[in-house]
RNA sequence: GCGCCCUUAGCUCAACUGGAUAGAGCACCUGCCUUCUAAGCAGGCGGUUGCAGGUUCGAGUCCUGCAGGGCGCGCCA
C-alpha cells in the first residue's frame, strides 16, 4: 500500500522512462498551489536542463502518457513546465477507505529494522531536573517512539549520571553533617537497608558541596579521595551510593512520569565503569591512546578538518577516567548488551565537539562503524530576553515547578472557559495535566530540534492557534462526536468523497507516511507535529463545512462518520508519537 | 584568534533538499453560535527572506565577502 504521492510518482516515473528520460524526474510532491492542483511534478524542468530541450515539450509528452490514468481528473501543464495533477474523487475515496481499514492509518514500517539505543534525558544523581532537561526528555521520548513505531527494536536509555566526583562530594558532605554514620565505616558491613538521606537532603547538599569544593581545597581533596574509594569498591561507600542512586532515581521517575517519559534502561555511567580498564588497555595496544602532557589521549583530528579537533582525554594526569572515556565505554557496552546497530544521542547541541571526539575514537578503535552513531543536537530553550531560560530570581527553574506552573495555567484557563466544572475533581485534574503537558511538548516539538526557541508559557498555554491544547481540543471534539453517533446508533460506511473540505481532509491524511518518513530520516519530530496540526486544522474545516449527525444529512452520514473515525485514528497515532496524551473530554 | 550554527511579516516559527504568487500561528480588522464542543470556522491587513556580489532559464535554499547574534575550543559533565 502506498500513498497517492508515491503512486502518482511511480506513474510519472514510468512516463518519463517511456520517453527515454530518467525515471528520477518523475518525483511527485504535494502541490504548492492547492488552488490549481492536488499534486505536482517538476521533473520536466530538470529533464529539460539535462537534455537541453524545451521543458514544455517534455512535459507535453509526459502528460500525453498520463492522461488516460483513471485516477486523475486532470493532468495539466502550467508555467514553464510544471505538471499539475488533480485526482478524481473516486481515487480519493478509494484511498480514504484504505486508510480507514488500516490500523496504522497509512503509515508504514521500515524495510530493514535495526536495533537502536536512544540516549536521552540526561538525569543526574542529586541534581533535580531543570528546564534544560525538558528538551532532551521531550525530543528523545518522541524519537524513541517514532523509531519503535516504524519497526526498529528500540531501547530508551536515561544514561544516568551516577558516577564521578559528584558522588564523592556527597559522601563527604554527608559525613561532615554527621549523617550516614554506619556507611562511613571501612569494614564489609552489613549496612542499613534504609536510606540515610532523602531526595530533599541530596538536593540541598549537592549545590552547597559543589560550591564549597571550589573554595575549600581540603574539602575538595577529601571528596576526590572519597570518589576514588568509591570507585575502588569500598563497601560502605558503595552501599551509601546505592541509596543515593535509588532515592534520586525515584524522584527523577516522578518528573519523567509527569511528562510521560519512560526509559527501558537506566544504565548509568557506573555501569560502563567496569569496562574502562580493559578498554584503555585495548586503546593503548592499538596505538590510539598515547601519552600527552601527562595525560592519556586519543588524537582524533583529521587532515581535512577546518579546525584542529582537540584529542579525546582518556585518562587525566591523575589517572582518572573522563566523561569521554565513559561515553566510549558505553558504546562498547551497548554493542555487547543490545548489539545496537544505531545509537542516537539526544543531547544539547553545545556538546557537538565532544560527541565528535567520542564517535571518532569509537570508530578508530573499531567499536562502531561510521554512521552508526549520531548526535541529535538541540538548541537551548531561551527566556524572553533571548538568553537561556532563568527564573525571575536568576536561578534555574526546576522541571517539577515548571510542570506545575503549566498545570496552574491550564486549570485557570479551563475555569475561565467554564469547562469541566461538572466533572469529578480527579478527572478535571487529569485534563488540566494533559493540557499542560500538551502545551509544553507541542511547543517544543513543533520547532526543529536544532534551533533554539523562546519559552513563553503564556503563549504555549494560550490554547489558541498552533498549540498542543488546540490539538487536544480537536481530538476531543471528534471523540465527542463519535460518542454521540454511537448513542444514536449511527453506523459508519464506505467513504465517498465529494465536498472540498472532504477532499482536503483526505489529502491531508494521505500525507501521513511522508511526514513520518521525513521525521524518521531527519530524526526530527517537528515533521510529525506539523502533520498533526494540519490534520487537526483540516478536520476543523471539515467539521464546520460538513455536518455529520445533523438532521437532513442522513445520506452522507455513514461516509462522513467513517472519515471522522479515520481522522481520529491518525491524529491519535501522531500525538502518541509526540508523547502527547489525549483526554476523553474537556 | 579559530571553528560551528543562526538572521524570513510587528512577535514566534515554517518552507518537501534549486521551482509557480515565500506559508502558518499570535497580534490587529470584518463576518459567523435556536444545528455534532466558537479553545472553532471564513475572510482581510502585513515581506527588498540581515547587506553586497556571484552561479542559472529560475536562489530564502548553492558559492564568496561583509555586518549583527548565539555557541564551542584537553585534564568539569
Amino acid at each position: 500500500m502506498s500513498d497517492l504521492k508515491t503512486a502518482l510518482g511511480e506513474a510519472a516515473a514510468a512516463a518519463f522512462a517511456a520517453e527515454g528520460l530518467s525515471a528520477e524526474f518523475g518525483r511527485v510532491t504535494a502541490s504548492d498551489r492547492p488552488d490549481l492542483a492536488d499534486f505536482q511534478c517538476n521533473g520536466a524542468l530538470a529533464a529539460a536542463k539535462a537534455a537541453k530541450a524545451n521543458p514544455r515539450d517534455i512535459a507535453t509528452r509526459v502528460v500525453e502518457r498520463l492522461k488516460t490514468d483513471p485516477r486523475l481528473a486532470s493532468v495539466e501543464i502550467a508555467g514553464p513546465g510544471f505538471i499539475n495533477f488533480k485526482l478524481a474523487d473516486a481515487a480519493l475515496s478509494e484511498r480514504a477507505n484504505t486508510l480507514a481499514d488500516d490500523p496504522r492509518a497509512g503509515s508504514e514500517t521500515v524495510a530493514a529494522q535495526r536495533r537502536v539505543v536512544v540516549d536521552y534525558g540526561g538525569p543526574n544523581v542529586a541534581k533535580p531536573m531543570h528546564v534544560g532537561h525538558l528538551r532532551a526528555s521531550i525530543i528523545g521520548e518522541s524519537i524513541k517512539r517514532l523509531f519503535r513505531y516504524r519497526g526498529d527494536q528500540v531501547w530508551g536509555d536515561a544514561h544516568f549520571g551516577d558516577w564521578g566526583f559528584q558522588m564523592g562530594l556527597l559522601i563527604v558532605a554527608l559525613g561532615d553533617e554527621g549523617r550516614g554514620e554506619p556507611f562511613m565505616a571501612e569494614g564489609e558491613g552489613p549496612f542499613p537497608s534504609e536510606s540515610p538521606v532523602s531526595i530533599e537532603d541530596l538536593e540541598r547538599l549537592y549545590p552547597a558541596a559543589a560550591a564549597r569544593a571550589k573554595e575549600d581545597t581540603e574539602f575538595r581533596d577529601r571528596a576526590r579521595k572519597a570518589t576514588m574509594a568509591l570507585q575502588a569498591g569500598r563497601p560502605g561507600y558503595r552501599a551509601l551510593w546505592k541509596h543515593m542512586h535509588d532515592v534520586s532515581m525515584a524522584a527523577l521517575k516522578r518528573d519523567f512520569g509527569a511528562l510521560d517519559v519512560h526509559f527501558d534502561l537506566w544504565n548509568g555511567e557506573s555501569d560502563a565503569d567496569p569496562l574502562i580498564p580493559d578498554m584503555v588497555e585495548d586503546l593503548k595496544r592499538k596505538g590510539l591512546a598515547v601519552p600527552d602532557q601527562g595525560a592519556l589521549v586519543v588524537h582524533v583530528a583529521r587532515e581535512d578538518d577546518k579546525r584542529k579537533l582537540p584529542p579525546l582525554l582518556v585518562l587525566s594526569s591523575e589517572g582518572s577516567a573522563m566523561y569521554g572515556t565513559t561515553d566510549v565505554a558505553t558504546i562498547l557496552q551497548r554493542r555487547r548488551e543490545q548489539d545496537a546497530q544505531l545509537m542516537l544521542y539526544v543531547v544539547d547541541a553545545r556538546q557537538a565537539d565532544h560527541f565528535e571526539q567520542v564517535f571518532r575514537t569509537a570508530c578508530l578503535a573499531g567499536y562502531a562503524e561510521e554512521g552508526s552513531l549520531d548526535h541529535l543536537g538541540f538548541g537551548t530553550m531561551n527566556g524572553a530576553d533571548g538568553k537561556p531560560f532563568k527564573t525571575r530570581a536568576g536561578g534555574v527553574l526546576k522541571l517539577g515547578d515548571l510542570i506545575e506552573m503549566a498545570r496552574e495555567k491550564a486549570r485557570a484557563r479551563l475555569h475561565e472557559a467554564g469547562l469541566g466544572e461538572d466533572l469529578p475533581p480527579a478527572e478535571f485534574e487529569d485534563i488540566a495535566h494533559k493540557v499542560a503537558v500538551s502545551a509544553l511538548k507541542f511547543s517544543d516539538l513543533s520547532n526543529y530540534r536544532g534551533t533554539s526557541y523562546v519559552f513563553d508559557l503564556d503563549r504555549f498555554t494560550s490554547f489558541e492557534g498552533k498549540t498542543g491544547p488546540y490539538l487536544l481540543y480537536q481530538a476531543v471534539r471528534i471523540k465527542s462526536l463519535l460518542r454521540k453517533a454511537e448513542g444514536e446508533g449511527a453506523a459508519a460506511g464506505a467513504i465517498a468523497v465529494t465536498e472540498p473540505a472532504e477532499r482536503d481532509l483526505v489529502l491531508t491524511l494521505d500525507a501521513f507516511e511522508t511526514a513520518l518518513s521525513e521525521a524518521y530520516d531527519k530524526r526530527a519530530p517537528n515533521f510529525i507535529a506539523e502533520h498533526a496540526y494540519r490534520v487537526a486544522q483540516s478536520f476543523s474545516k471539515f467539521y464546520a463545512a460538513c455536518p455529520v449527525l445533523a438532521a437532513g444529512h442522513e445520506t452522507t452520514r455513514p461516509s462522513r462518520l467513517r472519515l471522522v473515525e479515520t481522522t481520529l485514528k491518525q491524529l491519535l497515532i501522531a500525538l502518541e508519537l509526540l508523547g502527547i496524551g489525549v483526554p476523553e473530554r474537556m
